[in-house]
DNA sequence: GTCTATAGTCGGATAGAC
DNA sequence: GTCTATCCGACTATAGAC
C-alpha cells in the first residue's frame, strides 16, 4: 500500500506542474520533487512522462464527472417535474434560475476557490491549444456540463430542444466565469483586486448570477 | 537593409511559435526554421531567446496600441459630443451602442479572423499564468482597451465615473469573445463547427452584440 | 550578415544496487 | 518499491569561417 500513496502523490504533483507549465515545459524532476518522490518512479508507475500525463487527464476527467453528476441529477429531476406538469408556470422560471445559479456558484469555485480544480482548469486550457488524444477525454467531461446547463437554458425558454442560440448563451455565461481563470492576472489587476482574490469570489458569483439572468432575459427580481 | 528583413521575419516567426508553445517549450531552432533564417541569428540580433521574447512582447504591445488608438479617439469624440449636450437623449444610447458594437467586431476579428493578432492573443494568455516583467508591458495595452470600453458602458448609464459593476460587465462582454480563443477547441466542437470557423465569425459577432445589449439592459431594437 | 560546427547544459529514460 | 548513476538526445549559445 506504500506504493499507492506514491502513485497518488505523483498524480497530484503532476496536475500542479503540468497545469503551471504545460506538458512540454513541465519536467519530470520538478514533478518528482513536488511529490517528494524519486524521479525514476515516474517511469516505474506510469511508464514515463507521457503515461503520467495520460493518467492525469483521466484522473481529472473522472473527478469532473463526479462533480457534474449531482448537478445533472438535479436538472433531470427538475425537468421531469416540469414535464409532468407538477410545476406551475409562474414557478418554472424561478426554479430553473435557482438551479442555474447553484451550478454557476460551483463553476466559480471550480475556477477560483478550490486549488486542485483550478489546476485541472489550467490543464484543460492547455489542451485547447492543439487538441490531441487527451483533449478527447477532457471534452467528454466538459461537454457533459455544457449540456446540463444548456438543458436548463432551453427549459427556461419553455423548449425541450436545445437551439444554437442556447449554446451561445451557455458559452457566454461560462466565458465570464472562465475569464477569471484564463485571463486571471489581467482581470484581477483591472478590478483592483489583490492576486489572492479569495475574498472576492462572492462578488464574482454575484456578477455571474446577475449577468446570466440578464442574458436569459429574466427580471432583476430573480437576482437573489 | 537585408538584416532588417531577417529581424522582422524572426519576430513574426517567434510570435507564431511562442504563441503556440509558450516561452519555455518553444525552441529557437523551430523559430529559425519558421523564419527561414539561421538559428545563430537569434543571438546575433536579439542576444538570445529571452531577448527575442522581450522584443516580441514590445512589438505586440505597440501593434495593439495602434489598433486601440482609433477606437479610443472615436469614443473620446462621442463622449465630448455628449458632454457638450449636442446629442439628444434619445440618440445617446444608440450612438454608444453602435460604437461598442464596432469595437466588439474588432475584438472578434482580433481573436479569430486575423492570424497574426490571434497569435498575439495566445502569447497574452500565456503571460496570464504567472506574470513576469513581460506581463507589465502587455497589461498597459490591455488596460487601455478595457478602459475605453468601460467608458462607453458608463456613458450608457449616463455616468462619467466608471463603477465596479461597469468593469464586471466589461469583463463579461470580453470574456465571451475570449472564450472563442482560450477555449477554442471546446467551443467550436460544442457548436458543431469545423475548426477553421472563419465562416462562423459573423455568428459570433452577432452573439456578442446581442449579449452585450442584454447585459447593458438595452432593448432588442438595437440589436442591429 | 549569414553560415557551420560544437561546447555546455539539461531533461527523460533505464540499469542495477538495495 | 525506492534509490543512485548514467546514457542519450535535445536545446541554447558561441566561436570562427565566409
Amino acid at each position: 500500500m506504500r506504493g499507492e500513496a506514491t502513485r497518488l502523490a505523483l498524480i497530484r504533483a503532476a496536475i500542479e506542474v503540468f497545469g503551471r507549465e504545460g506538458y512540454k515545459a513541465a519536467t519530470t524532476s520538478e514533478i518528482a520533487r513536488t511529490a517528494d518522490a524519486n524521479q525514476a518512479l515516474i517511469s516505474y508507475y506510469y511508464g514515463g512522462k507521457e503515461g503520467l500525463y495520460r493518467a492525469v487527464v483521466e484522473h481529472i476527467s473522472r473527478r469532473i464527472d463526479a462533480r457534474t453528476e449531482p448537478m445533472a441529477d438535479r436538472v433531470d429531476a427538475l425537468l421531469r417535474e416540469i414535464d409532468s406538469g407538477r410545476v406551475e408556470r409562474s414557478a418554472r422560471e424561478r426554479r430553473c434560475l435557482e438551479l442555474l445559479f447553484a451550478i454557476l456558484d460551483a463553476c466559480a469555485e471550480f475556477f477560483l476557490t478550490d486549488a486542485e480544480s483550478a489546476a485541472w482548469a489550467r490543464i484543460m486550457l492547455h489542451e485547447q491549444r492543439e487538441p490531441t488524444e487527451a483533449f478527447e477525454t477532457l471534452y467528454v467531461s466538459e461537454r457533459r456540463l455544457l449540456d446540463v446547463i444548456a438543458q436548463l437554458v432551453a427549459a427556461m425558454r419553455g423548449v425541450a430542444r436545445i437551439a444554437a442560440q442556447d449554446r451561445l448563451v451557455v458559452l457566454a455565461i461560462l466565458g465570464e466565469a472562465l475569464v477569471f481563470r484564463s485571463a486571471r492576472a489581467t482581470a484581477f489587476r483591472y478590478l483592483g483586486w489583490g492576486e489572492s482574490g479569495a475574498e472576492h469570489v462572492a462578488e464574482i458569483k454575484q456578477s455571474l448570477r446577475r449577468h446570466a439572468a440578464a442574458l436569459l432575459g429574466v427580471g432583476r427580481a430573480a437576482e437573489g
